[in-house]
RNA sequence: GGAGAGGUGGCCGAGUGGUCGAAGGCGCACGCUUGGAAAGCGUGUGUACGCCAAAAGCGUACCGAGGGUUCGAAUCCCUCUCUCUCCGCCA
């Protein structure tokens, strides 16, 4: 959510940025300062009007005390007129300020200057590629065909015991998950990350305050009997953890990072995207959450991006880094790197991981502040990003890795397998 | 799941209808005192919104959340929520 004051102030240039993401509806944002306009004529107002209403209560609770009943009993008949207009003011306040609250939910974040215009992804902007494309034999398979190939992951199984998306991990590959997950929360630990295990359920507090809820409501699954969602991301709980929270400035940064499951309805998906490991309505994610000082926030995102960068070249996988464009930056972000690895046998990157700074737009809707070297209460930023999300990872190992005897794990994650290939 | 007891400021804790944003204590900050420190003494010490160029100051709201009664609510009533104790069930 944007901050109010920073629209009023800088309306031309919001349009202007909100303009990279496509955003045109410059007339939600004037209707949206004119809201606040009537809320701060209404409340003052009703302030005035309740400051005259405290000072005869108070008369008359002196007349009481004093034995002077006539005049208590008159100054009440005066009192019903203040109190019907207080009631009514207070009824318009209530309105104006939900109907403002509402509008300005319906505002994406302001994307950062830098961020390419563009539409699709297409248009995202290519940081850097790192790796070589494997060379394959003329044999070489899928990674759903692997999987059978090795009896590794099951995904018929998945299937017949809850549904298509949920696969089971056998053997080795099961083995795989956890050396991976370990492997990914250690080199967090590493680079100064306190470790949590969150709740994977979250009220709707939480869904709000990140900004799953009102956005996303689909892409959750939802407990409608104790009104719980099951978390689509680490960064929901942790980032929650600090809701309507006031910080000290030696606080900052804040660097958590957690290891859950994730779930994602993911409706409307179908075909080859979701083949395989592609797409899972459950699935493994190591997510890093900071909590930063607003002048510090994007070196931190350049920081989450080295951190995202060496995982993956441990890994040995070719990756890339785009920067995203307006059209496909998310609602909340003001500025995205995505990641992709290269699956060598579908011939296509697969997006593993994104890095984003949100600055205050998810402080603002949480009410995280913190208190800043003059003692002024400010809004922190907030980023996060995966690091890394297990099913694509293990995509490209599978693919990129396989040889005629097996296949290879590499050298970085062989302290956690104990196992060097897999036959 | 059943029964009961509670949620007050950074913390502890008083407060059962009026001058309570809230006693007292701890903590913290500043000052005095001291060779220095401790102790002692004094002063101050929440958040949000609004008025004001700004500071000072003032107004309004906030005692788990929401509603209600009342001229007036931390205090009374209702609903919800969380915590604790006992019973039941249980990894």
């Amino acid at each position: 959510m944007l901050q109010l004051s920073y629209l009023r102030e800088n309306r031309e240039k919001a349009i202007e940025l909100l303009a990279i993401k496509n955003f045109t509806r410059t007339d939600l944002i004037d209707k949206v300062i004119r809201l606040d306009d009537k809320r701060r004529e209404t409340q003052k107002s009703l302030d005035e009007n309740l400051s005259q209403a405290n000072a005869m209560a108070k008369e008359i609770g002196m007349f009481f005390k004093t034995g002077k009943i006539e005049e208590a009993k008159l100054m009440k008949e005066k009192t019903t007129a203040f109190k019907k207009v207080s009631k009514e003011l207070s009824e318009v306040l209530d309105q104006t300020s939900r109907e403002l609250n509402k509008l300005l939910l319906e505002i994406p974040n302001i994307p950062h200057p830098s961020v390419p215009k563009g539409n699709t992804e297409e248009d995202n902007e290519l940081i850097e590629e790192e790796g070589s494309k494997p060379e394959l034999f003329a044999s070489a398979l899928p990674h759903w065909d692997l999987a059978k190939k090795y009896d590794i992951i099951d995904f018929d199984l998945g299937s017949k015991v809850t549904g298509a998306g949920f696969p089971f991990y056998k053997g080795k590959g099961a083995k795989l998950q956890r050396a991976l997950i370990n492997y990914f929360l250690d080199k967090a630990l590493e680079a100064g990350y306190i470790e949590y295990q969150p709740p994977l359920f979250v009220n709707e507090a939480s869904a709000r305050g990140t900004g799953q809820l009102p956005d996303k409501e689909g892409q959750m699954y939802h407990i409608t009997e104790d009104n719980l969602y099951p978390i689509p991301t680490a960064e929901v709980p942790i980032t929650n953890i600090y809701r309507d929270q006031l910080l000290g400035f030696e606080d900052l940064p804040v660097k958590n990072a957690a290891y859950s499951n994730c779930f994602r309805r993911e409706a409307g998906s179908y075909g080859k995207e979701v083949r395989g490991l592609n797409r899972l309505h459950q699935f493994d994610k190591v997510e890093i959450v900071q909590i930063q000082h607003p002048e510090k926030s994007y070196d931190t995102l350049e920081e989450m991006r080295k951190h995202v960068s060496s995982l993956l070249r441990d890994l040995e996988l070719p990756f890339r880094i785009l920067k995203l464009c307006g059209g496909d930056l998310g609602f909340t972000s003001a500025m995205t790197y995505d990641f992709e690895v290269y699956s060598a046998v579908q011939k296509k990157w697969l997006e593993v991981s994104s890095v984003s700074n949100f600055e205050n737009f998810q402080t603002n809707r949480m009410k995280l502040r913190f208190k800043d070297e003059n003692g002024k209460n400010r809004l922190a930023h907030t980023l996060n990003g995966s690091a890394l999300a297990l099913p694509r990872i293990v995509a490209a190992l599978l693919e990129n890795n396989q040889t005629e005897k097996g296949i290879r794990i590499p050298k970085a994650l062989i302290d956690y397998t104990k196992f060097e290939i897999i036959d």
